[in-house]
DNA sequence: CTTTCTATAACTGCATACTATATCAAAGTA
DNA sequence: TACTTTGATATAGTATGCAGTTATAGAAAG
């Protein structure tokens, strides 16, 4: 308890952050830090500390955890203040459930919307990620299966459902290698991920949007049972 | 240009806002004058401007403003200010395609989560809708087809889903009389929401979903009429 | 009359100062 | 011992000041 400390190791404000607004690179700044685990579910954000941390005043601190309270990664309690969130497995079930609509529509979009050039694109991706399912690292093949859904998603061409699908990825990024089996068993995925970019570049909508149903489903189970490994964390 | 007086009349912070912090009163005093259209789109909104209307100093009119953005009721330039978002078809396009996705949503979770109780208030609810149609007041009706809705949603039991809805339903806050057709023919209306709770009811989750679906894209249909007529406001 | 440049006013971004409130602990009371 | 009260401290809430940037109006030139 009190480990403030875990903050100062690698949170800092870096690269292109100097253009933008200070209160966005704190948010991009904490954002990436709650996501990658560095601050830890119920810890504390206090305004101070954090600003001494980064090296601002308040202002921004305060703003940028405004921000950061839209996308659910902390909960401010009014007069009090503000804690990295605590998901419950509910709260995952609630996300995983609307990812699954929206993934769904994602795909659907794509059959109708998708141009020459995206299908390029896609084929390019859909190749990336069967070449990464042979190096058995699930970093990468996680990488490649969230750069293909993205490219789907672009070629949706709904600029509200990306935003919203941005933030409930959030919401998960933490369990988003876990999903991965580590038995180097990929034929399930590979198959899936053949019929949707098969689906999206024929323009079936509707096989398109059943294996985009199946993908979450898949994820949402893995996720689950990594979940009751360390349910008393 | 430049009405700074459309803000005074009628914009106020009343009621038990005072037991709420500042910066809530005010987000919520902002969004209503927006949605109501007291604040118009394109219209610019400076800190010290509403500070002096609303009683207050510029730090909760700033927090107040991000929240805004985060809803896309607002619209803020980085070094210049904000402004009430325009929003154009494409934009509206966009939102409707992910209701439509959720309403789906939030009907289908609701056949297989809905408890008897509630089953009682939507039988209530579906009559005051039929009740209100005679009434010939959209408003009323627009009104209790939203509190319709609005408890099946309750029944989908999923709080991400319904903080979503709420976030989407804001953007098309005012069209939500246009949809009502004006000459009193509510026929169609009545049967798509009798299909809807009988679905819910029985637990029908196609049924319902189908019923969901057309009932956005009747309201889409109507407000994209409307949005022909005054095209060039 | 239109366009471009420039001076000025207005405003945001950030910081800091001040105030209200919540939390925690110690002391007191039942 | 358990409960309540009270006070000190930490921290969020709010206000304001300053600096730098952006918008704007007016003058000068075309």
């Amino acid at each position: 308890m009190g480990d403030n400390n875990l903050l100062t190791a690698g949170m800092s404000m870096t690269e292109e952050q100097q253009a933008m607004p200070l209160r966005d690179a704190v948010f991009m700044s904490l954002r990436k830090a709650i996501l990658t685990g560095k601050i830890k579910p119920g810890e504390r954000l206090t305004e101070v500390k954090l600003g001494k941390i980064l090296g601002t005043s308040r202002t921004p601190i305060r703003e940028a955890i405004r921000l950061l309270e839209q996308e659910n990664l902390v909960t401010i309690i009014p007069g009090s203040g503000a804690r990295v969130s605590r998901m419950t497995v509910s709260d995952l079930q609630d996300v995983m459930e609307v990812r699954s609509a929206l993934e769904q529509l994602s795909a659907g979009l794509a059959c109708e919307r998708i141009t020459e050039q995206e299908k390029a694109e896609l084929y390019e991706a859909y190749n990336a990620f069967v070449r990464s399912t042979q190096s058995e690292d699930s970093i990468m093949i996680a990488d490649a299966d969230v750069h293909f859904h993205n490219l789907i998603l672009k070629a949706a061409k709904n600029q509200k459902l990306g935003k919203i699908l941005d933030g409930l990825a959030d919401n998960i990024y933490r369990y988003r290698y876990e999903f991965i089996r580590e038995d180097g068993h990929y034929e399930d995925l590979i198959r899936e991920h053949k019929e949707l970019y098969e689906a999206v570049i024929s323009g079936n909508r509707e096989v398109a949007e059943k294996s985009a149903r199946s993908h979450i489903a898949r994820q949402w189970s893995y996720i689950r049972e990594h979940l009751q490994e360390d349910a008393g964390e």
